[in-house]
DNA sequence: GCGTCCAGGTCTACC
DNA sequence: GGTAGACCTGGACGC
């Protein structure tokens, strides 16, 4: 069945997908540029595979299963949580189009970061992403994916449970994932979230300051200044930076002469945008990325 | 082939 | 609070 979701005036369907490098990674499967499949453990049944394009003003979900009215509730949901359709980007766009050389941002409809269905996917590939080649990343999550994830009708697998990764010993996440010194951090973080220790689906609504819930997710192993930083933006946290030798050597080569410099200059050139500066920060620097990715 | 470097960092010990 | 060194992996690169 295919059903069309509403999206808000200017949202760009190809700027969403490509706004970083999530799609790529299990269970996102990037077919092209219009083109998104997710595999969504739905909470009832199998998963679902899920195909979603973007149709003009619509997003569009297709699936080979029957959903019922709950499922495609949920399903919706879901969507809509992934693709940011519901965050108020007006004030953001009204910053941006203050400045000439960022207000291509609000015309082009940038600024939505795709994100995974939970936040507890999102902290995993968040500690995957540390210290290590893309290339890498990629593999562990499909790994992880590949050997914990419920199975879909079509073989695609979701993203496997916190109860899942914690039924596993530490040894499987050096030997199948491929994960490193990371493995124990994963075990402990899914035995953690199994548990009821942590709840990071709570930072999405949390009233903490940034500071402060930045604090919080650094008191999961494996969760430093940049996996929390990047883990701000994708609950809706945009007054962090996220610095990584990625945005440090792009912003050396885009923004000063190709010259080395410290964060606090990086710092100092987005000040201007106040609570928006990370994601000013982010589009600004990956302004061409759209287009060399198509 | 082989060795080295390093990447979308973090932790711990030490000062 | 700041810093040095260790930590896994695997692709890229030079030889």
């Amino acid at each position: 069945m295919n059903f069309p979701i509403k999206v808000p005036p200017g949202f760009d369907f190809k700027r969403t997908l490509s706004s970083h490098g999530w799609c790529e990674l299990r269970p996102f499967e990037f077919v092209d540029s219009g083109t998104l499949v997710r595999v969504l453990d739905a909470g009832e049944g199998e998963p679902l595979t899920l195909t979603l394009t973007g149709e003009g003003a619509a997003l569009v979900v297709s699936t080979k299963a029957r959903l019922n009215q709950r499922l495609r509730a949920r399903v919706e949901r879901d969507v809509r949580h992934m693709f940011r359709l519901d965050d108020d980007m007006s004030e953001f766009y009204a910053a941006m189009s203050a400045e000439p050389e960022f207000a291509w941002i609000a015309s082009d409809g940038a600024g939505r970061l795709l994100r995974s269905p939970t936040v507890y996917e999102d902290l995993v590939k968040s500690i995957m992403t540390t210290n290590c080649t893309w290339a890498v990343t990629k593999n562990m999550s499909a790994a992880l994916v590949g050997a914990l994830g419920q199975e879909a009708k079509d073989g695609r697998r979701a993203f496997p449970t916190p109860e899942a990764m914690a039924g596993q010993p530490v040894g499987f996440y050096t030997e199948v994932v491929r994960a490193g010194y990371r493995a124990a951090y994963l075990k402990e973080l899914a035995d953690r979230v199994a548990d009821g220790e942590i709840e990071p689906e709570s930072w999405l609504g949390s009233e903490l300051p940034t500071a402060e819930l930045k604090r919080e997710m650094k008191r999961v192993k494996g969760v430093g200044d940049y996996a929390a930083e990047n883990l701000l933006k994708l609950v809706g946290r945009y007054d962090v930076l996220a610095l990584d030798s990625w945005v440090r050597s792009t912003f050396a080569r885009t923004r000063n002469g190709g010259r080395k410099c410290d964060d606090k200059k990086i710092a100092r050139f987005y000040t201007r945008f106040k609570s928006w500066r990370g994601l000013a920060l982010w589009c600004d620097m990956t302004h061409h990325w759209f287009e060399e990715k198509n």
